[in-house]
This record gives C-alpha cells, structure tokens and sequence, in this order.
DNA sequence: CGCCCTATTGATCCTCCTCAAAGGGGGTGG
DNA sequence: CCACCCCCTTTGAGGAGGATCAATAGGGCG
C-alpha cells in the first residue's frame, strides 16, 4: 500500500499536518515565536468556534483577547489529570492527537475518546471543579492553551460564544454516548470496525486522511483500551475484518476496502457524531496524495 | 428486611416520593390544575439551577417566564426517540425516574443512564438538532415541561443561569465517561457493585432512600442492559454479592451490608458524579422511615 | 549490532453467554 | 376465593468468545 499523504491543503480548516511524520514537523524555536502574540493563538479558537455557530466581530473579539499562548507537548504528556486541582488553563488542539482516559484501580486503562485539531480538551472542565479523568497527549501535540476564566466568562457573556462551545460539549458528549454502547453491547469486531469508521470520518474532518485512507497513531494495546478488549483479541479482529476484505492493513495505515460492508459491520450510524451541526464542509473527502 | 422509607421528607428538595408504590402516588386530577401554572412548574427548575449556582431574582424571573407544565408520563413512554427530529420542549424530573438507551441494529439494548427528579433529560439536547439517543420512563414519571428555545434563549443571555447549566450538563457528561469505563474495562461484579454504588447515592441525594437502603424499580434484564451482562449473568453476580455479605436483597430492595467493602469491589470513587459542585447537601443520609 | 517495544501466532483457561426449565408473585377473571 | 396467566427471578448444563500465558518475529533507534 503507498504511504498516505504528505502534507494536507489547509483549506478552511485550523491545522496542516503531516501525516507520516508526526512529531517532526516544526522545530522547537516556533514556540517562542509563537507565544509571543495570544490573539494569533486565539485566532485558531475563533475559526473553530465560528465553524460551530456564526460569531461577528464582537464576539471574534472578545475570544480574541483571552489570554493565550500555543504550546506544544510530546507524547505521553498528561495534559489533565484525574482528580486533579483546577489549574487556570484550558487547551484546544491544533495538531496531533490527544486521547481521555480513565484507570481502574487494578490499573486497568479505558480509552474514553479520542481528539484531533479543533477539539477542546477540557471544555469538559470548564465550569466542573475537579478533573475526573486524565487527558494525555497521543502524538506530539500542539494546542492552544488559554485561560480557563476568561474563556469562561466570554462564554456566559456573549450568546454565540457561549452557543457554540455548548455545541461542542454536546456534541462530545454524544460520542461519551456512543462509546458506552460500544464497549457495552457489541462484539469484538464490530467494537474495532466502529472505532475504525469514527476514526475514519473525524481524522477526515481535521484533514487527516481521508475516510478511505489513513493513518492511526496507536499501538494495538492503545486500541484495545478503546474497546475494552485485550491487545491479542485486537489483533486477532484485524486479522479478521481484513481476512474478510473490509479493511487492508499496512502497519498503522488503514485503508478501507468497502465501507458499506465495514459500517455494517461495525453497526456504526454516524449520527451520533454530530457532524452536520456545523457550518464546517465536514463531509468532503481530500484527495490524499497517492 | 423491613420496607423501605414511606413518603420523604420535602425538605430543600425538588420532589417528595413514595419509594413502595411509585406510579400510584397522585390522582390524574392533579395533572390538570398544575398546567394551569407555568410558573409553578418553572419553580422546579429554579430550584434545581440554584443548587448549582446561585441566581439572582432576576435570573430567577427569567427561568420562571419560560413556558412549561407538568405533566406525567407512564412507564415505557419514549420522552425522546433517538433520530427524531427536535421537539420546542425539554423536560426535567419531578418525580420517577427515567433512562437514556441507545440500541445497536441486532436490537441490542444499552442504557446510557438513570435519571432522578431534578435531572434534565435533555439538556443533552439543548443545543443539538438531532437526537441521537432515546428517553424512556422507567417509573410513572412527572416531569416538567419546558420551551426548548426560551430556556436556551435564557441560557445564552443569563451568565448565572448558563452557568449553572453548563455545571449539570458536563456532570452529566463525567458520569457518560464513568459507564464508558464501568462496562468496558471492569468485571461482572464489580460493574454491578459499581451501578449499585451510583445508584446508592444519586437515589439519596434525590430523596429516594438512603445510602444504605433503596428500592431499584429495575428489572435484572434491566440492569443487565446498564451494565453489558444478560440478565441471567446479573442474577448470578447478585447472588455473589450477596453471598459475600456486601449486600442484602429482598425483591429489588437493596440494603448494603457493608458500603466500604462494597465501594471496594466496585472500584467507586464518587469524584466522577461532582456531587460537590453544588450548593445541595447531597451526602446528608436521610432517616428513611420504618 | 543489540535493545526495546510492538505485532503476531499458538495453546489453554475462564468468564460470561445461551438454551432450557422450574419456581414465585401479583393481577385478573370466573 | 380460586384458577390462571404473565412476567420476572432463579437454577442448571453446555458452549463460546475473549482472556491469559508464552514464545517468536519484526522494526526503529542508540
């Protein structure tokens, strides 16, 4: 199978990335320069915000001067952790991807979803006083990171703010949703071919593939957590769903041989992802390189 | 084991209940004279908002000028049908209780949550178009009914009011998280033992019984589809922990022998239900009659 | 070149499911 | 008041999906 594409056209959406190279793409010195000017920061917020409900320049504004910086941080960091303090910053990603995770006492890890750019982190913590789960960075990761208060207050203060990131919450909150019958009601295969299938039209979305072709940063083991199951089984259900021509697997690149069969396969009904509740040309597949 | 509590006391809560024969309790006759009233049915969720944040009068006036009424559902009734297109009317309990499900194409049933007087069924809802899970009234249900739009309207224009929605929307959305964990990464008895715990407290804080001792108007079958086992595998884990001495049953009466063990086997941690985030004494056991 | 992490494969075990049938318990009609 | 019925609970026996244990292979990196 080729590689999967290089760079991606930004078009109107918030990040470039490049997929084959993660962690590699920009050097260290970018982030002093950035840090320096918090609206430029901010201003992938406002695109991101204006995707989910029409802001107008008031409001642009106002988002627009929440203290902020982009930062970056490499995999495996915990952004957010379980039982935490509040700290004063929330986090938006730019590129890379970022996962929720919670941990049984016996050390068992449940994967609870996972991000790409334009996804809040902790919009989830905005307004709760104590962190209930852990977010960690899955690749090296680029956020925004801006004031929690501020946000906060821009939120309750302007109507389409406050609209759009309830939006957003919502719509993360469905995919919570989603994931309990996931885990909870579906057999193995289907539980991987349903991550497989919202992996396929969110990393589509954020310009990370496309829904035919991509490229999933995460060890079997990772995938496993996902779906509540062991990495072994994991492994043995890709073997399956490719044994059974839905899906061709090179390393971590997926390619999709028949969606049709894979989403039923997977029971998957991308309702739940709220995609059409965006002004956001979400749906359009990119032309990946290749 | 004696029965269980009869009326509760009203106290600062939203609801009274009978915990012995719910869906009993009030004539037809009564649901006539309270639509007369939206104010008084708004008066409920006044209640309920302030108990997550502090509202001023006129924040107060605001929520009450929402059109609305009670009204009852009876056991069964969809509230929201998942797909649906949206409805002008939310509701919030009053009293019974009610849960969200999502079912896979096999016909797969899983529930996503339980729901107490004082919840919302669906803020979740609020801001979305589409449904993407379905409410079914567990119990006789009174709920009150609401304009979807004026209380969104009063959400985005009320800094204290959106902020004390924000705070029960994302709890609810922390307690997603936490089933997404129950059911994918722990065992049978544990996931039993973990919905009792949850229950044990939601039921208390709600006025339904005690820490100790509650009524679960749930079928095993029920119970089952909450947390990803067949009914007979949950009478099976029952009768474990009973045998252990964690717990005592009688019908679908529950009283917990031992709350420290029993947390134990569950893996419960109460951070997940952010009870603190309130100004409602939640943790204050009630001297449930008998 | 050697090390570590991950993917893969095999063999065995066990948790939980499936199928089946026998008890309750409450409600309804005779 | 009894008979019947329906739904739920309980219990048994057997089967299967997925876990566990273990060993090999492959790939990137120092």
């Amino acid at each position: 199978m080729e590689p999967l594409g290089n760079t991606v056209p930004n078009g109107n959406r918030t990040c470039a990335f490049r997929v084959d190279t993660m962690g590699v793409f920009i050097e260290e010195e970018a982030v002093q320069q950035d840090n320096g000017n918090h609206r430029e920061a901010m201003s992938h917020v406002v695109r991101k915000l204006s995707a989910r409900f029409p802001l107008n320049p008031v409001d642009a504004n106002a988002v627009l001067d929440v203290p902020a910086s982009l930062r970056w941080h490499e995999p495996g960091t915990h952004l957010v952790r379980e039982g935490e303090e509040p700290r004063d910053y929330c986090s938006m990603v730019v590129s890379g991807l970022a996962l929720r995770q919670k941990t049984t006492s016996s050390g068992q890890r449940q994967i609870i979803s996972i991000h790409v750019c334009g996804d809040f982190l902790d919009a989830q913590h905005l307004f709760l006083e104590r962190a209930d789960h852990t977010v960690e960075a899955l690749t090296r990761l680029r956020v925004v990171e801006f004031s929690r208060t501020s946000l906060r207050a821009v939120a309750l203060s302007r109507p389409n703010v406050g609209r759009a990131l309830w939006t957003e919450a919502l719509s993360e909150a469905s995919i919570f949703r989603e994931w309990v019958l996931n885990v909870g009601a579906r057999k193995a295969p289907a539980r991987v071919a349903h991550l497989l299938c919202e992996i396929a039209l969110r990393f589509e979305g954020a310009g990370l593939g496309s829904r035919d072709a991509f490229h999933i940063p995460m060890s079997q083991e990772q995938i496993g957590d996902a779906v509540g199951l062991t990495p072994v089984h994991v492994n043995r259900t890709l073997k399956g769903l490719s044994a059974d021509g839905l899906i061709e697997r090179d390393g971590r690149s997926i390619r999709i041989r028949n969606w049709e069969r894979l989403q039923t396969a997977a029971d998957f009904n991308p309702l739940y992802l709220h995609l059409q509740e965006t002004t956001r040309d979400q749906f359009t597949p990119l032309k990946a390189g290749a």
